[in-house]
DNA sequence: TAATATAATTAGATTACCCTAATTTAATTT
DNA sequence: AAATTAAATTAGGGTAATCTAATTATATTA
């Protein structure tokens, strides 16, 4: 098998790779993995070597196909037990991340599928991110971002783009709740603040940071 | 935190203590933990500098109070999850070993605790073996071997003292199943046979090796 | 007690992952 | 295009956990 420290590289990859393009610069990953650049030169030789990642001399990764393989695998452990802990035992959405962090890398197929069915095959997680199915493949999100759309548009919350406990506290405390609808009833020139309508006509005035980090769908 | 090595030492040398005596040999360490001699002295002398053991140049080691609470805590954590498997993910007792032997390393007394409440606050894991409660107390068996009944003495069916894979399922099999309460019919002077009445009057013949890994309570 | 056998330790290496300092390669600016 | 800045790699080391071979300490037996 992988070693933790192998999948926590692959997984990073994967989420530079979505947000910024094929290829990955080594600083980029140092940078994520919170290590120094030398530390991701060496580790991406050694990963090259296993196939898991193709890798030229200064001009930055990119995920083989095994490797994006092992990546979403992880990215489904990883949201699967966000679910558990949420759904089971409890836990609040912003309490959940770094225990997934662990649990993501328990090694067992078979029980990740008992987990995905004793959840009764959940879509997404807690944050409203997509679960990969069993094959590897992950549903392509058609929400968008809050602060894209105009004056009067509507659409139902259905997850974030800053993951941080503080974020997700905030919006508890503000009226917010994934799966409400939310319906734009003004926006401010001076400073892009968005007033919005939430669920039972209550109105709450967000800034421009917020409205961009909120996703939609219809 | 601990290395998951760290841990598992910990755990060898915690059962090693309960059922060989206080102070453990470097040799059967190495055994336990499938490595060789050297890097068990190795690992002793790390871990005695973390405070865990204390360790005696060629005279042995014993856990600290500390090294001991880790252990009782990883073996909490161990037969939480088995429970977990089995009533929850419909596991067989004979399949969650492994996979109990990666979660215990979760790191998070919360989540220990959480995951105690959703199971119900079992008593004993799948094996019949006690659940350490979250002082690290662990109640003192009064479980006895079959092997130590005479004829016509009766018990019930609480715990094994051989954990694979290969004997629960001759278990399940023979119809052995925890809980049931099981009476002795018979010993074979020669080879120490053991005739058995289970639950609903049935009888079964089990060698020695059976009958001595059996643990009844009355 | 002396001789022998067993157990444990030391010596010296290896692999994975990480570091700092120095150097090289690529990108940007003048 | 040359000079400068930024990014990436190489060189050389460190620690945790393991190994084999050689040595020393303990236990057993004659
Ligand atoms: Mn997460
Ligand atoms: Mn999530
Ligand atoms: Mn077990
Ligand atoms: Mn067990």
């Amino acid at each position: 098998m992988h070693s933790f420290t192998e999948e926590n590289y692959l997984k990073a990859i994967y989420k530079l790779q979505e947000t910024n393009g094929e290829v990955v610069a080594t600083s980029a990953l140092a940078q994520v993995m919170g290590v120094h650049a030398p530390s991701v030169t060496d580790m991406l030789k050694r990963m090259a070597g296993k196939k898991l990642v193709t890798y030229q001399k200064s001009k930055g990764v990119k995920l083989t196909e095994r490797g994006r393989q092992v990546a979403v695998g992880i990215i489904r452990n990883h949201r699967l037990w966000e679910v558990f802990l949420v759904d089971k035992l409890d836990y609040k959405w912003d309490e959940v991340h770094d225990l997934a962090e662990q649990l993501e890398h328990i090694h067992s197929e078979d029980l990740t599928n008992k987990l995905d069915k004793f959840l009764g095959f959940p879509k997404a997680d807690p944050h409203g991110d997509p679960i990969p199915d069993s094959n590897g493949v992950l549903p392509k999100s058609k929400a968008v971002l809050l602060s894209t759309l105009k004056i009067n548009e509507q659409g139902t919350f259905t997850g974030v783009t800053d993951h941080t406990a503080a974020f997700l506290n905030y919006l508890d405390k503000t009226g917010f709740s994934l799966g409400d609808p939310i319906k734009v009833k003004g926006i401010e020139e001076y400073d892009q603040t968005y007033t919005l309508q939430l669920k039972g006509k209550k109105e709450v005035v967000v800034s421009f940071k917020v409205a961009n980090s909120l996703l939609l769908s219809y």
